[in-house]
DNA sequence: TGTGACATGTAATATGTTACATGATTGA
DNA sequence: TCAATCATGTAACATATTACATGTCACA
C-alpha cells in the first residue's frame, strides 16, 4: 500500500467493507491489538481469504487518520505492540454503515462458482461433470466444516446468525449443484 | 485504469473474473463488440454493477495483448467500432479457467449482507429491525426481478442454470433474513 | 543457541471505480 | 436543429494482493 493520502482518506464518506468490518471487531472486542484483528479475519468462515496483512494495518491506519480509532502504545513485556479502541466517532460511522440505504449490488453478490457454471458450455460434457463434482466436494467440505465451527464464549447472538446464513447459502448452493450434477451425469451416460 | 504493462499482462498466468467473463461471453457469442460485452455485463442480474467501460475496455485490450482476442475494425455507417472475437489461445484459457483446480474462498463468496448481520449487535434493537425489514425488501425485490428475467432466444441451458442458483441463493438468503426478522420483532415487542 | 511462531509492518503492482471526453446517430 | 443515446474510450484515484522485511519471544 503507498502511504495513505490523508487527504482523500478524510474526504471519502465511506467505509470499505474492511474497515467497516474493522470497526465492526474494535465495537465488539472493545480494546484489541491489531494483531487480534486479523486474526478474526483469518478464523472467519467468511472472511478467511480478506486477512492479509497488506489490507488490515493500511484500513486500520485510515480509520485512525480519520477519527475512528485511536491507538495507544502498550508495552507486552519489551515487544512493542499499539492497542487500538474505537472512538464515538468510530462508533457512529460503523452505526452509519449499517443503517445506511442498502446498495441493489447487495442483494445478489457476486459468486464465482455461478460465473463458472454460466460458461460450462465451453467444456466438453466429461470435463463439466469434473468440474460439477469437484465443486460438489469442495461446498461439501465447506458445509461440515460450518457445522464443526465452534463460536468464542464472547461471541454474538449475531455471530451465530452470520454463521447460519453462511450454512443457509451453502445448503442451496449444494443443492443447485447436485442438481446439475445429476442432469450432467444422464446426458453423459443414460 | 494506467496504460497496460505488456509485459506483466503477458506473464500473468490467471484471468481476472472479468477477464473470464469477457472471454466467455465472445466464446458464446462468436463475434461482437466491445459494447455488446458491456450490455451483457449491464442486464445479467450477476454482473450488473460490475460492467463499468473502465473496467471492461481494458479487459479486453489485457486479453488482446495476450493474444486471447483479436479486433478487427468494422465500419457500421461511418461510425468507427471494432469487432471482437476469441482466438483459439482464447478458447484454451477459458476452458483451462474452468477445469482450474478451485480455490476454497470460491466455496463461501463473501456477502456483504451477512457482514453486516455479523455487527447488528452496535445497533438499537428498533434499527436493527429496520435494517432487517429494509433488507428483506431488497432481496424479495432482487428475486421478483430474477422470475421477470426473460432469457434471449440464443440463450444457453447454462445462462438458465445460472438464473436458477441465482434464485435458490437469494430464496435462501431471505429465509434466513425473515428468520431474523421474526425474532427481531419478537424480542423489541413481545 | 537457534528455530519457528508471534507481531507489525512496507513496497511493488495490478485492478476496479468514478468521472470525464468525444464524436456519431437517431428522433422530436 | 437540438437533445438524448450510442459507442468507444482515457485519467485519476484508492484499494486489495502478494511478497518481503524486521525484531521479539518461547522452547527445545
Amino acid at each position: 500500500m503507498t502511504p495513505v493520502p490523508a487527504a482523500a482518506a478524510e474526504s471519502r464518506r465511506t467505509l470499505t467493507e474492511i474497515e467497516a468490518y474493522s470497526l465492526g471487531l474494535l465495537d465488539a472486542y472493545g480494546r484489541c491489538t491489531a494483531y487480534r484483528i486479523r486474526q478474526a479475519f483469518a478464523t472467519s468462515p467468511s472472511t478467511s481469504s480478506h486477512g492479509s496483512a497488506g489490507s488490515i494495518y493500511p484500513a486500520l491506519r485510515r480509520l485512525e487518520v480519520r477519527g475512528m480509532v485511536v491507538s495507544e502504545p502498550s508495552a507486552r513485556g519489551r515487544r512493542k505492540s499499539r492497542t487500538l479502541s474505537i472512538t464515538p466517532r468510530g462508533g457512529r460511522a460503523l452505526r452509519g454503515w449499517l443503517i445506511a440505504p442498502l446498495a441493489p449490488e447487495l442483494a445478489l453478490p457476486l459468486d464465482p462458482l455461478r460465473a463458472r457454471v454460466r460458461f460450462l458450455g465451453a467444456l466438453s460434457p466429461a470435463d463439466r461433470l469434473h468440474f460439477l463434482e469437484a465443486a460438489r466436494r469442495l461446498l461439501q467440505a465447506q458445509l461440515d466444516e460450518l457445522g464443526e465451527h465452534v463460536l468464542d464464549d464472547d461471541a454474538s447472538e449475531w455471530e451465530a446468525a452470520m454463521l447460519r446464513g453462511a450454512k443457509r447459502s451453502t445448503t442451496a448452493r449444494l443443492l443447485w449443484l447436485d442438481e446439475l450434477c445429476e442432469a450432467s451425469r444422464d446426458s453423459l451416460d443414460p
